[in-house]
DNA sequence: CTGCATAAA
């Protein structure tokens, strides 16, 4: 194995030296296999470059997805077109035509439509390309009486969906054909189909159970297995065997794009499986000859050999997480300047969700000519975001994945193996435009041996939210319900123990009104009870301002190593009750501060000093906005709240100091098993379950000894962390949870 | 004492 050899090059760490040898081995270290992935179907027509779901190359036509309020567009006054704009939409879908009858799933229409009209549930199959996404769903517009509701995991999805087929349609969007997303609702009286997430959907069902505005219910993406999802299929099995059961008019649709179909079949009581070809093009998928060691070095060695040795095309590359990313972006950038000239600069582009969006969009720019793209991803380019371009894809074979423990009440961030279903989308992300190579740095012995298909996410979270929702469609027996996949009698008495102790059930286990309030709000069930708390402590508004920072992820952005610290003591230094009473508080003050800004300009230089996201902070008054208006409508107003004062509630007296004590008792309230009792030895010990936990570094607490500390999430990587910490006393524990303490007590006194 | 994948209401 001469060409192996030369792989082999770990030892010496000059990089020079590096680039020297691997320019002669030209993919040594793949061993050809020379299959394609997918069947390749007319790919020399040139107009088969159009796909189904170009989610990203979509987006400059959304112009929605920043609308800022949720109007409805109910009126139908509104919009009143010109006849000249409906005649151009109607020679544009004319013209779009001629595309649709090219896809896959044209070609079945006349035989599918019939049978799926006709049956209670199908399941259709189609793989990339087929169009299903766009084309089921109008196929059957004209055929159906009721209204349509097509869903989808992802809010871009549904809105670009929505786009497309409006287009094709010939409409305005939120005419005939609408999304409806949070925050953004494009939908009219007039519209019969309707795209929405996954989400949505279900608020709808929690608001009517019936779903008496639809005859047709189709569930895209099924594949993905999102808890979502699953909690849909498991509904709409609900409404077939029971209120709807009679109702002909009245179908379910399941659309995934992986062949495991027996699966939903099954579910449904042998529910028809149709089967729609896809349309990528082959990639052919390479292995690596010995096993991966070290997957930063061997992803960089692959890459460079990939730019020496392909032609044109943009080179994809996942990896698990942010630190290998930066790792990888980094030496490339060292390095691709000085590589033989006869091969394209590589431009290294990272890519991954707490990436500030304009960083983000930079995999979109257009790179000069003899310039190549190297987009180094997370698993958010398996789905998420669609890169075009893409002709080579260099697959380290892993992910991260959080688990939750229920046993042990915390969760766990692994780097695991992915599933064979994952790594075929993977590869496919190369053959969207062209034919195109996946290069797979590990060996196909490892490649058989891996699972047929992601673990759903179901099973490896903490489902208290979920619980919650059957609750509220008044299930008894949730052990025996229409799980697709039951998380299990542990999980599920975890979650109904939670529950209880938020007083969200009675003793009998139906759901109490308070249930019935967090149930509707947008924020998980500890959360909905903080603030049902907050506002009988009297300091609601601080504390949704909060909630609202805590429901937006990323908000706090992960400094690189070299500002870190930098960023850290800026931090410290702005957040005067945040460096005493911990993160919650240092939320509350940044983002006061953040609107204390009359410029945006300095506005945004200061996010960026202070580590936090600009539009982050944009969201979060979205957020604010929909939590306090659903905070106002479930209770009205309580009785001793701080803005009696004020009646304006969107002219809040910032000259009023919040009193920390009692929006900390709030959330205490909420999360009174995720608190810990400092020790003697600078170490906590959580109050549940006596076990040594240790605040985060990236919280401001870090560092710091107090007698006992409150965290909003508890995870283990290296060892236990408490992540969102503040600082609290031992008096209110024993306010709230006298029955917690006493025995933790006792270990602080020896 | 030192560091989080993705998505949604």
């Amino acid at each position: 194995m001469r060409q192996n050899k030369k792989i082999k090059f770990d030892e010496d760490g000059e990089i020079k030296e590096i680039s020297g040898r691997i320019k002669t081995s030209r993919y040594g270290s793949f061993a050809s296999k020379s299959k394609s992935t997918r069947r390749d179907y007319n790919h020399d027509s040139k107009q088969s470059s159009r796909r189904e779901d170009k989610v990203v190359s979509h987006k400059p036509k959304t112009v929605r997805l920043d609308s800022e309020d949720d109007q409805n567009s109910d009126d139908d006054e509104n919009h009143k077109l010109s006849r000249s704009d409906y005649l151009k939409m109607q020679m544009k879908a004319r013209t779009l035509l001629v595309d649709r009858k090219k896809l896959p799933i044209y070609k079945a229409k006349n035989r599918l439509i019939p049978r799926i009209i006709s049956s209670k549930v199908s399941i259709v199959i189609g793989e990339t390309g087929s169009g299903k996404s766009t084309q089921v769903p109008q196929f059957l517009m004209k055929k159906v009486n009721g209204g349509i509701a097509v869903t989808q995991p992802r809010r871009v999805a549904a809105i670009n969906l929505a786009t497309r087929v409006a287009e094709e349609y010939g409409c305005p969007l939120g005419h005939e054909v609408g999304y409806s997303v949070r925050f953004s609702n494009v939908t009219s009286k007039k519209t019969k189909l309707r795209y929405l997430t996954d989400g949505m959907l279900l608020r709808e069902m929690m608001l009517d159970p019936m779903m008496s505005k639809y005859s047709t219910i189709i569930v895209d993406e099924a594949h993905e297995r999102t808890i979502l999802t699953d909690l849909i299929l498991g509904f709409l099995k609900g409404l077939i065997l029971g209120k709807r059961k009679d109702d002909s008019d009245f179908r379910v649709i399941v659309m995934s794009a992986t062949l495991d179909a027996e699966k939903f079949s099954q579910f449904f009581e042998n529910a028809p499986i149709y089967y729609i070809e896809g349309r990528l093009f082959p990639v052919k998928r390479l292995y690596l000859q010995r096993s991966a060691d070290d997957i930063i070095d061997d992803m960089v060695k692959a890459i460079i050999q990939v730019n020496q040795g392909e032609r044109t095309g943009d080179i994809l590359c996942f990896l698990p997480g942010q630190e290998d990313i930066d790792k990888v972006t980094s030496l490339l950038e060292k390095l691709a300047p000085e590589l033989p000239k006869d091969a394209p600069l590589m431009v290294p582009l990272p890519l991954y969700a707490a990436l500030p969006p304009h960083q983000q969009m930079k995999v979109f720019e257009k790179v000069k000519p003899r310039q190549r793209k190297v987009i180094l991803s997370t698993n958010i380019a398996e789905t998420s975001v669609t890169v075009p371009g893409i002709r080579y894809v260099i697959d380290s074979g892993l992910r991260k994945v959080k688990v939750w423990r229920h046993e042990l009440g915390l969760s766990t961030l692994l780097t695991v193996p992915i599933s064979k279903a994952s790594a075929a989308q993977r590869t496919g992300r190369a053959g969207r435009e062209a034919p195109g190579k996946c290069f797979r740095l590990y060996r196909e012995k490892d490649y058989l041996k891996l699972c047929e298909n992601t673990e759903p996410e179901i099973l490896r979270s903490e489902i208290v939210s979920p619980v919650l929702m059957l609750k509220r469609l008044n299930v008894d027996d949730i052990l025996g319900w229409y799980w697709i996949e039951s998380p299990g009698k542990e999980s599920l008495f975890s979650a109904l123990r939670q529950l209880y102790s938020l007083n969200a059930l009675s003793d009998s286990g139906s759901i109490t009104s308070l249930g019935q309030k967090m149930v509707v709000l947008p924020v998980a069930p500890h959360l909905a009870s903080v603030l049902i708390q907050a506002k009988e402590y009297g300091v609601l508004d601080p504390v949704v301002d909060i909630v609202s920072c805590l429901s937006v992820d990323n908000l706090l952005l992960t400094p690189s190593s070299e500002k870190r610290d930098e960023i850290n003591i800026k931090r410290r230094d702005t957040c005067t009750l945040g460096s005493r009473y911990g993160d919650l508080l240092m939320l509350k003050e940044l983002y006061d501060i953040y609107n204390g800004f009359s410029d945006v300009g300095e506005c945004k230089h200061w996010c960026r000093e202070i580590g936090v996201s600009y539009r982050g902070f944009r969201n979060v008054l979205r957020i604010r906005k929909q939590i306090a208006s659903y905070m106002e409508n479930i209770g009205g107003r309580s009785t001793h709240s701080q803005s009696d004062i004020n009646d304006d509630i969107d002219d809040i007296d910032y000259s009023k100091p919040v009193d920390p004590s009692l929006i900390l008792k709030s959330f205490l309230k909420g999360f009174i098993t995720n608190s810990a009792i400092g020790m003697p030895d600078r170490s906590y010990r959580t109050v549940t379950t006596g076990d040594t936990i240790s605040i985060h570094p990236s919280s401001l607490l870090f560092g710091k000894k107090v007698d006992a500390i409150l965290y909003i999430e508890h995870v283990y990587t290296m060892k236990g962390y408490a992540r969102n910490v503040s600082a609290i006393e031992l008096e209110w524990l024993q306010e709230v949870a006298p029955h917690l303490l006493g025995s933790r007590i006792s270990i602080q006194n020896d």
